[in-house]
DNA sequence: CGGATTTGACCGGCGC
DNA sequence: GCGCCGGTCAAATCCG
């Protein structure tokens, strides 16, 4: 399995209302990396998915300094290991869409931040991962054994309605994207990692800060 | 036994 | 005003 920046990724990244522009990063891994910049609202982006395929967007709103972070990636191995641990508090078919949406939250003490995770549906392989919301801790929090238990579901949301059928026979189980790689990757801080790195950067008390996304960008462009 | 996941139900917002 | 849809909650269950 490879980290995010080899395979095809290209990340959409949109701050307090800039134009829509596009540039490529020099810093991203690997290649083929683009980063394109466009206004994303604050609120919640019911459309976003559709606006931002193929693309990573993120945004940060001044009013309420939420964060929004769209992340597509073309194969599910590409599931990015963001660092955070997250707890699965949810699982919803939408409309449209053939595979369900999962819904996450931190499980760090006091952060809100949420992620959703849900395939494209007319991409299978396509994994979007939407994050909302600034982290209010720095420093990715430890991963916990339960990486160790998820490596036994290799890929996650393979969220087929057959396999739901039992309420707890966890046949392909929906993991948190965050726990399906294995120990081997951990040390590798993927793309998704420095943006969350960038966006725990931007919480209150450091909101002064550029986070490290918006670094990525270069003037103009 | 503890932690994590699953999933049906409920609630609120939005559109018609 | 009604219906639809998305988001969240909470109880039940499984695995290490």
């Amino acid at each position: 399995m490879e980290s995010f920046g080899s395979d095809h990724a290209t990340m959409m990244i949109s701050n307090n209302g800039l134009p829509h522009q596009r540039m490529d990063v020099d810093q991203a891994p690997e290649d083929h990396t683009i980063v394109d910049v466009l206004n994303v609202e604050p609120s919640y982006p019911k459309r976003r998915e559709d606006e931002v395929s193929n693309m990573i967007g993120a945004t940060r709103p001044g009013s309420n300094h939420e964060t929004v972070i769209i992340i597509q990636m073309e194969r599910e191995e590409n599931n990015p290991d963001d660092g955070y641990s997250w707890k699965k508090y949810g699982q919803k078919v939408i409309k449209g869409n053939p595979n369900a949406r999962s819904y996450y939250k931190c499980t760090f003490s006091g952060c809100k931040v949420k992620k959703h995770v849900e395939r494209r549906s007319d991409n299978m392989k396509s994994l979007v991962t939407s994050y909302f919301g600034n982290h209010v801790h720095h420093a990715p929090i430890q991963r916990r054994k339960s990486y160790l238990l998820k490596n036994r579901s290799s890929s996650s949301m393979s969220q087929d309605p057959s396999n739901r059928t039992s309420r707890l026979g966890r046949p392909p189980s929906c993991s948190s994207a965050s726990q399906v790689f294995s120990p081997s990757l951990e040390p590798h801080l993927d793309m998704t990692q420095i943006y969350m790195t960038g966006l725990s950067l931007s919480l209150p008390g450091n909101q002064n800060d550029e986070p490290k996304i918006d670094r990525a960008i270069p003037d103009g462009t």
